[in-house]
DNA sequence: ACAAGATAATGACGAATCGTCATAATAAAC
DNA sequence: GTTTATTATGACGATTCGTCATTATCTTGT
């Protein structure tokens, strides 16, 4: 009378599986090769069964950025926990959020291509939400984080601005330095010139000193910072990225 | 012995037809309803012909785009004849941009995916130098107003920046907030609270603080000079966008 | 006029893609 | 062993892209 029903479990670990080889897919190929038969071929399901957990090839993707994102959070966890003062960690944030763009940069392709095409409309309600309850979860301490420095008297709010979006400015500034310089270089000779990590500096700094977040740019060794924050707090990334070079450059 | 070869304003111009149509489409059914099929079906010429202008889809979005970036080119040099100080000229130029993005919402989209998804990778080479060459074109006068500013102490060049950098700081920023805020809203809760021009100020606001272009946010009322911008620079724009609202309302 | 010859235009075609759905397999309960 | 609801399958139709052999067109020389 009573069938077969997955459990929660057992569906999430088929999901896990599926996406991991999506993933592997869009390694080895780029996004573009992503493709709902090449998937089915290297996956112990058919076609239906894949469909049976994802509603498209956007859904499939939304759910890479969602997994993604929760790294993110994890790692924005991680940063606040830097040993410096409330600029230091809010830099901690964005050093830690480009570094996990480098060391998994496929993933970042897709956040990228997530949030500006419109791959949400086409995904499913369900993994919608979830992105949305992630996204949450992850600022939340960002904000706490601003508040509390903005209370200490350690950065200014600006008149007529909230936390949020003192904390929105940063998060906007940085991806769009991340994306404009992690796309293709052809596309624009001046960013050739351009070094990610660098650039993410000026502009948070440029910003950070624009809330006269204490200390300011010209009264500390930031340079010295992001050494400190990568090697104290994001060593792992950072082998991750330097195995990555290593093996980019025996190919 | 010597056949039909077209000139070069005829080919020129039947260029701008398929572009046109192509928008067209892009206007009506989104980025991803762009089709060569449906592309040739509306046009009076056939597939062959077609793919005798462009080698590509991407080839004809990167052409899109490029057309975009002449068009804010020009925009950009009307933003810097803004009577005001240099700082709120520095402001024209983004408040420009912003609203060349809401009147031409698609032709964004598209400048978006270029940037983002690896579209120039796939376009021709011609299209690929073309459009360099119009980047480049459009940042001179830029880099320029940003570096009569400097040199006339209204503002300050930050300690291991040149001048490029800065005004990168503020595209990239740009760039960030209006990709974030334009893009389906139903992506993140918070950036539905959240408005473009709002914020596209706060932000350019907090960096040009961090520069310390004079008169500071704090001395000034910046949001008077946004009004004063988009009358007296940009009413057509400012025009076209209102005209778009009603008839999305009427809709 | 007309023939010749080079360029441009056509659209049928193959390959690949997405998502669906009738059918088959499966596992649990009786 | 039978029943029954759930799950799995992969062939299928509908689209899509880009190509290329074929046809049409235009210019020049006689």
């Amino acid at each position: 009378m009573s069938p077969k029903i997955f459990s929660p479990e057992e569906k999430d670990a088929r999901e896990q599986e599926m996406l991991g080889c999506a993933k592997l897919i869009i390694r080895d190929e780029g996004l573009a090769g992503l493709t709902i038969d090449k998937l089915v071929k290297q996956l112990p399901y058919s076609k239906g069964t894949v469909y049976n957990h994802f509603s498209s090839k956007e859904d499939i993707m939304l759910a890479i950025c969602t997994e993604h994102m929760q790294q993110i959070g994890e790692i924005m966890a991680r940063a606040l926990t830097f040993n410096g003062n409330s600029r230091e960690k809010a830099l901690a944030v964005h050093v830690g959020s480009m570094l996990n763009s480098q060391a998994y940069p496929d993933d970042f392709m897709i956040g990228v291509s997530v949030k500006s095409a419109g791959c949400t409309s086409k995904a499913s309600e369900f993994r919608r939400l979830k992105h949305q309850q992630i996204e949450m979860a992850f600022l939340a301490p960002i904000f706490a984080h601003f508040r509390s420095a903005a209370e200490a008297g350690e950065s200014i709010v600006p008149a007529g601005m909230c936390i949020e979006q003192m904390a929105f400015s940063c998060w906007s500034a940085d991806f769009g330095v991340q994306t404009l310089l992690m796309g293709d270089n052809d596309a624009c000779s001046i960013r050739s010139q351009l070094n990610v990590e660098t650039e993410l500096l000026n502009s948070i700094n440029l910003i950070h000193d624009g809330m006269c977040w204490q200390p300011l740019a010209k009264d500390f060794d930031w340079k010295a910072s992001v050494e400190r924050i990568k090697t104290e707090i994001f060593s792992a990334e950072v082998e991750i990225i330097s195995q990555l070079q290593t093996s980019l450059n025996t190919l």
